[in-house]
DNA sequence: GCGATATTCAACAACATGGTTGAATATATG
DNA sequence: CATATATTCAACCATGTTGTTGAATATCGC
């Protein structure tokens, strides 16, 4: 069960991780697309984007209909339920951050009686 | 700016597309951990999991103190905010599951922060 | 300085990904 | 039927990912 949630997650976060994939989904909200429709906007041949419709459909992103010779596509959102329960586990911590952060990080300089610097967000690197 | 952003999309659900790595990132959220905690429960080696931190690191989604030898790593999930966003346009596509229109006034409502809780965990499809 | 500890680096291997092209399949249409 | 349309399939290629091992680097503690 955990395992099976695993796998959903790998495939759903791996689905998203493309930009094309993203912009197929984007299309999708709109309505049914074929794949050649949902092929039209890129530069890629018709072999790539439907590569790419079958990680969405892996993934539970999409589903097909075969009317015919076309292949109707069309959105199902929920497999992204999971994944944005997942990171709502992580809201609180870039929510809270700035506050408990700067909190913990204030009072330590203090404790060390260096000089404290409003330190902005942090974006060093 | 939206290349940016979609780079930024990339690597953040390429990150989180990882079982080991969101692993990781749950054991951070309970506080710091040096690189050798963090590879401690998996069956891997020490090269691997350097390896996954360096992914995390590289979205953003973990920073690194280096305090002498050790690496002290602690979670930022800042980064997962734009995932969450990106992933919130959806939401009334798998919680309303009707027609466009009705979606599209769950999503306006939502983003006035009206509470949209039609409660029923809902699982039909 | 020495040896233990913490971690990275480099080189390699296996497999996945994302793209291509050309042929194959199935269906619509004149 | 013949042809155009919609899409997949198979083979292939370049690159990326995930893991390994062994050596290198840096630091700590005696």
């Amino acid at each position: 069960m955990v395992e099976y949630m695993n796998d959903r997650l790998d495939a759903v976060f791996h689905a998203l991780s493309d930009p094309t994939r993203r912009a197929m989904l984007q299309d999708l909200s709109a309505g049914e697309r074929l794949v050649g429709e949902l092929a039209a906007p890129f530069s890629i041949s018709l072999a790539a984007a439907s590569k790419h419709i079958k990680v969405l459909e892996g993934a539970g992103l999409v589903r097909r209909e075969v009317r015919g010779r076309a292949h109707v596509c069309r959105l199902d959102a929920e497999p992204m339920h999971a994944g944005m329960e997942w990171m709502r586990h992580y809201e609180a911590f870039w929510r809270g951050r700035i506050d408990v952060l700067e909190a913990l990080l204030l009072a330590e300089d203090a404790a060390k009686g260096v000089d404290t610097q409003p330190r902005k967000t942090e974006t060093k690197r």
